[in-house]
DNA sequence: TGCATGTTTTGCAGTATGTGCAACAAATAA
DNA sequence: TTATTTGTTGCACATACTGCAAAACATGCA
């Protein structure tokens, strides 16, 4: 598999993006088909199922993915498992932080549709289950302990509200507002 | 509008839940058509869209409404806000533990396919906005202000992972679930 | 009872999503 | 160049879902 296959695929996954992205943007999902999306990504409608299961997947994020130095380092370290995560976590919204125009548009989409609501918060799920199996490792724990699960559930959902602040309010930046709603979150359950 | 044809409505939706479960607990969500359901439920195959926006809405539970005397009590308390939300809802759960066995069913379907999934992350979503307005309402603040958004995410959260414990080991009953993973909870985040 | 009214069910025709398959085109390796 | 692998496309098809208007049904009232 060569390299430059690869960016060209990479590169065709994100034009049909920038397309459904644009398209639903300016119509609603509901008058956007994928004819249409394809149509102006210079590709065949079979093509478009090449690269995306269903319309809506176009419209979403690519999954980010923790880097294998980042998960040594967390699996190794001692200190409060929460901080840990929180730094584990954090890079991942650089994608975000540094195309914040495309990020604006794919939340304010997000919120135009039960559908893409829906994929949003499947999204985060997802995510969870990612950070539960890291826990899990780390607690040396089987995947599916409660310990693993609860924090999982936990930490994502903070970040998930965090992110929703950072998109809302748009000044600062991801990480800030991570550490901010942590701090939120201990005052709450802190009596 | 006479009580008769409400009570008949709300048995053809249920006969149409009750085959709509049976068939895809068998043989899979993929392997279940709209006209097959249909046919078990001996309705018409147009009809089941006038119950059902969409095939899989006829595999969730209807969603949960809190009781008016309920709220008004939560609207008034001053006691702890976590407490009251837990008094709250615990009685929605009722549901479930007067059923067991369709709720499990229903638990056991909705881990055999992603779509299903998303469901019912999606219908716990729904919930979550449901206890943000009732929690602004208390607090005197506006739906979107901050803590009642990240209070009742928490407090979702919590519930969420208190039923699938439910559901996944059998013991007890849903609430004794939801006060052990709140004071599981309050032990992560107390440091 | 029998008619008039409102409601629900149904059939039909049509659009869109999504899949399997086999032919084709293009890139890569030799 | 030729052989091989990989990606793209067209076609046929199943299924989901909608709008509309006719038919069947239930209900209220003379």
């Amino acid at each position: 598999m060569s390299d430059l296959r690869e960016r060209r695929k990479l590169r065709t996954a994100n034009t049909i993006r920038v397309a459904a992205v644009n398209l639903v943007h300016a119509q609603g999902l509901d008058n956007v088909t994928t004819d249409m999306i394809s149509e102006a990504a210079g590709i065949s409608p079979r093509t478009f199922f090449n690269y995306f299961r269903y319309k809506e997947a176009a419209l979403l994020p690519p999954t980010p993915v923790f880097r294998q130095e980042a998960i040594d380092k967390f699996l190794q370290s001692r200190a409060k498992i929460l901080d840990d995560l929180i730094e584990l976590i954090v890079p991942l919204t650089q994608f975000f932080s540094e195309n914040p125009k495309m990020f604006r548009k794919l939340f304010e989409i997000s919120q135009t549709h039960p559908k893409l609501v829906m994929l949003k918060i499947n999204a985060f799920h997802e995510f969870e289950e990612m950070v539960r199996r890291v826990i899990a490792k780390r607690l040396k724990l089987r995947d599916d302990a409660e310990k693993p699960i609860l924090i999982a559930a936990l930490v994502t959902t903070g970040i998930r509200i965090a992110m929703e602040r950072w998109a809302n309010d748009g000044s600062g930046t991801p990480d800030t507002e991570i550490k901010r709603t942590f701090e939120d979150i201990r005052t709450i359950f802190a009596q």
